[in-house]
Formats: structure tokens, sequence, C-alpha cells
DNA sequence: TATTATTACGTTAGGCGTAAAGATT
DNA sequence: AATCTTTACGCCTAACGTAATAATA
């Protein structure tokens, strides 16, 4: 039977040209590799080389061997790729998210549900995790809207309410409700990964300038010492910076009142998704 | 690196359901099984098995496994086969002929020619012959009349005329030609492996029924016994048999006279076809 | 009790590297 | 001289089988 170690070494030499060469290349002697291609012509029961008193080189076949024996290597690489991937994926459960607040309550539940698995999530677009969770890319997918899709569950989650935050001496700090249009034009600090809040910001509020923070630290000290807007949600984990001498007021936009949406289609999910909406 | 060996392992404990069964299977001991299984683990990095104590079995990662094993084994075998298969091609001249008559020339031509070579004829019909040649399945081809196809080179090689060998005392005896209307309805004997002339009479002589001889000697035997029309040609190698009180008698039909074109695609062989023709 | 997987252990065969030879440029 | 392939030789690892263990049906 073939052996792909001696497989390789066959590579190697078509690759380099000659014996030394490859061995050189594969940390191996020359002896070693001369043997090899005697084995290799037994295993395949036909003359693979040219000799000449010092000189090896691949004939018409070799060069046919040559060609299986690349694609006998990458495929054997592939199989080892494959099987760990799946193995992966079976301990593995992928969560994509539009936002990252409820991921927050999510993959507590996953992780003590399913204490042997890993858990993964991932913030995307909402056609790409649709997409994703028909495919069977993902186990989950977190929606801001209920999808109707072949074999896709979709069941109610939790809901988010935006909030905008009014530093005291800012012209709208007395409102008690506020709409996006209203807030239009005005800049505001955003922290970055949260998901489709941002395009929805900036597509309601497109006269309006966005700076973006990464460090939530670096966020929090800018708020303190700005007037700029921020926002916030009912499920915001923000400590007391935001709340600093600004007032929270409610955005009564329908699109900023949003109820997410658990999508699956493994119906082990489907327990898990039955608690957490009780929850809430 | 993945070994096609301890794979094979893998594939027949998949087969046999027990590390017992396999190793008997594939004669040898079963800690020799065990410790490939483990040694697979390794090389994969993933579990592959679950295990209790006296009892070991595929879990889904393996049965992955299992599937990429069986496909590489597969194709590790073949390669083998294809290789082989390459080089024997390397060194055979396939010649597929419509009649036995020209290869009689043609072969010992081959064969001086490329010494180093072994020479392989066959008989088919015409259609099968040309697709051959065109898709390079065989070397050369050899035709009753030329074709016209792009990338088959066509050369005329010889020529072989049909007579009919009547016994004295039938009917038609003392003609000096005949047609192959004229002989319709009368009976002949015939050999087998004569290629298209076989084809050719029984639609020429619809009327007529052909006792077809595989042994030369029985079909010489009842040539001599019988007052059943035969055949020959110009190039026939027959003995005495058929002159025996017999009247050689010529067909004057265009099919009856053949000219035979040599057909191939490699230019190797244009050497030969001209030598060939010259000779004639 | 028979079957199965695994561990322990001693042996051996096969594979590797070093050294050397032969040949070519 | 330098490079390359091949042969010869000795060592050593790694793989195998036997025997023993443990557990199950």
């Amino acid at each position: 039977m073939l052996n792909l170690l001696e497989l390789e070494q066959l590579a190697a030499f078509a690759d380099w040209g000659t014996l030394s060469k490859a061995a050189e290349q594969l940390h191996i002697s020359q002896p070693t590799i001369t043997r090899t291609m005697q084995h290799l012509e037994e295993e395949f029961g036909v003359p693979l080389f040219s000799r000449s008193k010092n000189k090896i080189q691949l004939n018409e076949t070799g060069k046919k061997a040559v060609e299986y024996a690349k694609s006998l290597l990458e495929d054997a690489k592939e199989a080892v790729a494959q099987v760990q991937a799946f193995h992966k994926r079976l301990h593995t459960i992928t969560v994509q998210s539009c936002a990252p607040a409820p991921l927050w309550s999510l993959l507590p539940i996953l992780s003590s549900e399913f204490p042997q698995q890993t858990i993964s999530s991932t913030l995307l677009e909402e056609p790409e995790i649709v997409r994703q969770v028909r495919d069977g890319d993902c186990e989950m997918g977190i929606l801001p809207r209920p999808v109707e899709q072949e074999g896709v569950k979709c069941v109610p989650f939790l809901e988010e309410k935006l909030s905008v935050c009014v530093p005291y001496e800012h012209s709208l700090a007395e409102r008690t409700s506020l709409t996006f249009q209203e807030l239009n034009g005005f800049n505001c600090l955003l922290l970055s990964q949260i998901g489709f809040w941002d395009k929805l910001c900036r597509e309601k509020m497109p006269a309006s300038r966005f700076l973006v923070q990464t460090d939530s630290f670096e966020f929090a000290e800018l708020v303190r010492h700005s007037s700029l807007l921020c926002f916030t949600t009912n499920l915001a984990r923000d400590s007391q910076e935001l709340f600093h001498k600004r007032n929270i007021i409610p955005l009564t936009d329908a699109q900023a009142n949003v109820t997410y949406y658990l999508l699956f289609t493994n119906s082990v999910y489907q327990a898990v998704a039955e608690k957490c909406s009780n929850r809430h």
C-alpha cells in the first residue's frame, strides 16, 4: 500500500529536481530518499525514473505519479482539517447577533444549558444572520424583528428600548420624550460594536456626526467631559457615567424600541428559547 | 501525517464493528489495532471514539473520519491503477482495424519499428475506430475508406479485392465476374473475425444464409466437402483448400474492392504509414 | 464462560544516518 | 574539486505479537 510519507518525498523530488535538494528540504539524508524512490517504484509496480550514473529524473509515468501523489497529499491534509472542523463544530454553539445586548442574556443561559460546548458569538448584519441560520452555518441567530423562513424557527426573546442621554445644559434636556428626527443634526458619542444600532442611527440622523469610541473607558471619559449626546437602553450595563449630569430621555420611534427574536433550526434550542422568553 | 495502513484499519473497524473482528480480518493482533486507533486520534487531533470498559465505538467525528479514510484509500488504489495504466499505455501501440488482412502487413512493420513496444490490435466497427483514434484511445486505426476529421491524419495503405470461390459443378462456375446481386440467395460458408466483410455480405446478400465457422481447419474441411460458396481475397492467406475444384471469380461491386486507410494522430506514425504505402 | 478492549513487555524487523564508492561536470 | 546517486553497514527506534488484566454480557 502507498505511504503518504513516501509520496511526500516524491513530490519534494519533483519540486526540487534532485534527490539531494529534496532530502535537504525535508531534513532527511540522501540515502533515505534514494531508498524511498526505489520503494515507490516497487509500490507502483512500474518504472518512474530514468537513471544515468549520477542523475535521476522522472519519466513520463513518474510525472503522472507525482500528479497523483500531490493530489493524495492534498486530500489527506484536507481530510484532517475537515475532521477537526467537524469536531469543533460539534462542540461549538455559534450565535450570530444583530446587537450585543441580547447576547448578554443568552450566552450565560447557553453556557449553563450546554456546559460541554464552547459558545461563540459574532455581530453580523441581518441578511447574513438569516442566511447562516438557514444554511446551518450557525446554531442560533438574533434579529430585531421576526422572519418567516422555511425550516427556520423564530421565537420572541426580549425588548430593548433606546434612550438618549442629554446633558442638563442641553437645549433638549427638559423634554420627556424625543424622536430621531428631533435629534438629527446633533453630534453624538457612540461605542463601537453595537450592531445594527450604529447603522440605524446614521440612517435616521443623517445630519449628525458620530464619534465612535472603541474603548469603553475612553468613551465614559468623553461622556463625562463633553456636552455631546449619547445613548443608552434598558438593557445597557453602563456605569453611572452616562447619568452624570444628564437626563435619560426615551425615544418614541418604533425602530428605537425593538423586540429581539431568536432564530434556530435545530429543535435542541427550542427549550432554551422558551426558557429565555419566560424569563423576561 | 496520516498513514494509509492505519486508515485501512480504521475502515475495517467501521466495517466489522469491533476491534477483534477487524484485527482478525486484517490478520493482525488486537493490541495492534488498539494502538493504531489511539494513534489515529493523535493524528487527527480530536476524539474519534467513545469508549466504555470493554466496548469502543465511533463517535460522530469518527464516522466522518471513516468517510474520509475510505475515500483516501479508494483514491490511493485508483492512483496506483492509473499510473500502471499510463505506463502500459506508454509502451503499447494499439491498432483498431475494420478487417484482419491489413493487420497482417501492419503489425510486423510496427513490431520492427518499435521493438520496445507491445503491439495490440482489435477488430471494431468503423465509427468506433474513428472515435478511438480521435480521442487518443488508440494509436492507429484502419478503415476501408478515407475520413476527414480534425486532427486525424489519413493515409492510403493497401487494397483488398473480394472474390467468390465457386465449385466447378455450380451454376455460376463458368462466369468470369460476378456481383453481390447475382450471389444473393446462395448460401455461403464464412469465417468469423473478418471484420466489416461479414456485415457487408449480409447487407448485400439479404436472401443468403451464412454459416459462420470459428475454427479455420473446420472451415477448410467444410469447404472441401460441400458445394457451398465461400470467399477469398488477394490478401487472404488461405491454403489450397479454397481452390480445390473451385473457380475463383472476382466481384465487380465497388464495395467488394476496398482501399484501406491508416488513421493516426501522433505524427510518430507518419513515417510508418508512408513506409507501408510504399511497400504496396 | 466467552468476548472484548487495554496495558505491559520482550523481541524483532525495518528504517534511518554515517561512511564510502562510483560517476559526472 | 564539487556534486550527485547508489551501496554497504551498523544502530536504534518503533511496531508487532504474546501474555496478562479487567470488565462485560
